[in-house]
DNA sequence: TTGAAAGCGCTAACAA
DNA sequence: TTGTTAGCGCTTTCAA
């Protein structure tokens, strides 16, 4: 049987608030009444009960607050799923979760929704943050009033954010470079389409790949990386440019690299230029609609980097912190680098 | 704020004890009491409280028995952290859990100690079972009883097992072929190594390999497979044969699938012929033993099952489906095909 | 067939 | 500085 408060309090002759006391630090216990407790509370090796407290946290009003960006990308509907499970399991437990979205680039408008959730009472908050100096003063700010900050999908070093879940960017894009290592011939072409310049799990992605795959294969000509903006007009134009430019047949295919969205206008290019047996192409995110298209054959390897999770795990942690009294990790949860084909998807 | 047995109490006009009556199907109660009740609780949307349910169930003795299998292979190592986490968790809520392994092969040691676990009180059951008459019979005893039983790793189809948690290993053996076909040139040759004639898993994997392999390459040429009863002697001795049967150089390697051990054995044998640039390794379970060989550089690719959730989400299906009330999901729990390189192991 | 009450382990408000 | 007590939501006696 596990040990309780209740039996170290009457092994050191006091009251289980007393116990408490010594135990959560909170208020003023006489000094040789602290010692004797910490160390009943050793030798019995008291494991506080989970349930017990749950119980009791139960009855306070606890607010969770999350920001998210660009939340009508494929991408983010699995991150939304991962929110929604978590916000099922949270609000079971009485307490609320306040999701905010920010669809454009404007840093201050994001700023506004954090401030806003802050108004509101939120005692932690998870964020898809900004990488601008406002923000990160911002979540420094959070901090500094008690108020946990983690980091979604893409970090913000330096500043006092307990901890990051998201992915390694730089890896994934090596890793995709050491699966197109395998599918281009002697001397093959390989074309990069990138998202936006200034994004920098793209950019981080971009570097990745070519600082990987011109070292482990200096014969390849890489074109790129090209920024299309997340838009499927622009990297349909530049995958049809592309395909024209260089000759291709099934035994010497073209490789195509995309570390953002684009992926349906290049694969329309690839279908109108008839070339898909000819051509390689590695994406990233294990959407609906790259799924759909890998299962169609355009799409050779999708690089995942487990949005669910991203959704879920950072607001279980912060819940946790808050209702059983675990720790919060430090530093950064990095997701798995999922390598997905055609064979081990859903 | 949640809606609790109280207020649909007081809404009925009759006693938490009564509403708990109705809900849980306990005792008797008027009939129109019992309709009241439950239309009310159906019109408030209520949900019980896990918390206040854990805590009393907390004090009643709950076992639950697991049996494990040839615990002192690597890939078991894994299951085994699993295993020991959910220990971790369902231990700190007062539910004791018990192991058992047995390393042989005979199937009537493993039926004797699955019998002294249900001797022992365990009212759930989590078994890697062997693929037998007897065993499956036992399995059908147990659910009789009301005991459900969860398979794990390999299932016992036609048994009235409550569901099955591990790999669609045909599947697996199909990703791996799948692979291969980017690894070997025209006409190349392939070997199979292979575990044991009557491990399901294994020869469920040479199944989906060998069938998948010569539909989307039928050029290459296909050796075995061939079993080396994971024997590290044995299998060094069919890789050193096939490596010296087959010329071979980097630009035109042979390929290796191991479905099961054998994979040190393997490697040595290219170590001892100096081939690791000209041979290409696929093989199972992201065991220490493994990622030290693909980072050396012997192997290319290691198809991962997930034995860490093969050992912990059995046990944690049972212990909430005890203890929470939660439903027991029915049927296969396949578990992730991970594809595994040197850049996405951690 | 039903109600009342005890109690799981913990926290927090109040009293001393 | 410490002890007492009232719950949190639920299950489970024990009486009625």
């Amino acid at each position: 049987m596990k040990v309780t408060l209740q039996q170290i309090a009457d092994k050191a002759g006091v009251s289980r608030g007393t116990v408490d006391r010594v135990l959560n630090h909170r208020g003023k216990v006489k000094p040789e009444v602290n010692e004797r407790v910490l160390r009943i509370a050793k030798e019995l090796n008291y494991q506080p009960n989970k349930l017990g407290r749950a119980l009791v946290m139960s009855r306070k009003k606890m607010k969770i607050g999350m920001l998210l960006q660009a939340t009508d990308t494929p991408f983010m509907q699995t991150v939304m799923k991962g929110v929604q499970d978590a916000r099922k399991e949270i609000e079971a437990m009485n307490v609320e979760l306040l999701v905010r979205e920010v669809s454009d680039q404007k840093t201050e408008k994001a700023v506004r929704e954090i401030r806003e959730l802050l108004d509101q009472g939120c005692q932690a908050l998870a964020v898809m943050p900004k990488n601008t100096e406002e923000f990160a003063q911002l979540i420094n700010e959070c901090s500094l009033q008690g108020i946990p900050v983690i980091t979604v999908n893409s970090d913000l070093e330096n500043t006092s954010r307990v901890c990051f879940v998201g992915q390694d960017a730089r890896q994934a894009g090596r890793a995709a470079a050491d699966l197109m290592r395998e599918l281009l011939p002697e001397g093959g072409h390989v074309l990069m389409i990138s998202g936006y310049r200034h994004n920098r799990s793209h950019v981080k992605r971009d570097e990745g790949f070519r600082e990987e795959l011109s070292r482990i294969r200096p014969d390849l000509h890489i074109e790129g990386p090209f920024f299309a903006n997340d838009d499927e007009q622009v990297s349909f134009s530049m995958a049809s440019e592309f395909i024209q430019q260089f000759p291709a047949d099934p035994r010497h295919p073209l490789g195509i690299f995309l570390s953002a969205a684009g992926v349906e206008g290049t694969c329309q290019a690839i279908s109108s230029c008839s070339a898909s047996e000819s051509v390689r192409v590695i994406c990233y995110d294990q959407t609906d609609e790259n799924i759909r298209l890998m299962k169609e054959g355009y799409i050779r390897f999708i690089i995942g980097q487990d949005g669910y999770r991203q959704g879920y795990e950072p607001l279980m942690l912060l819940f946790s912190w808050f209702f059983y009294g675990t720790e919060l990790p430090k530093g950064e949860r990095l997701t798995e680098i999922k390598i997905k084909t055609s064979y081990n998807i859903p």
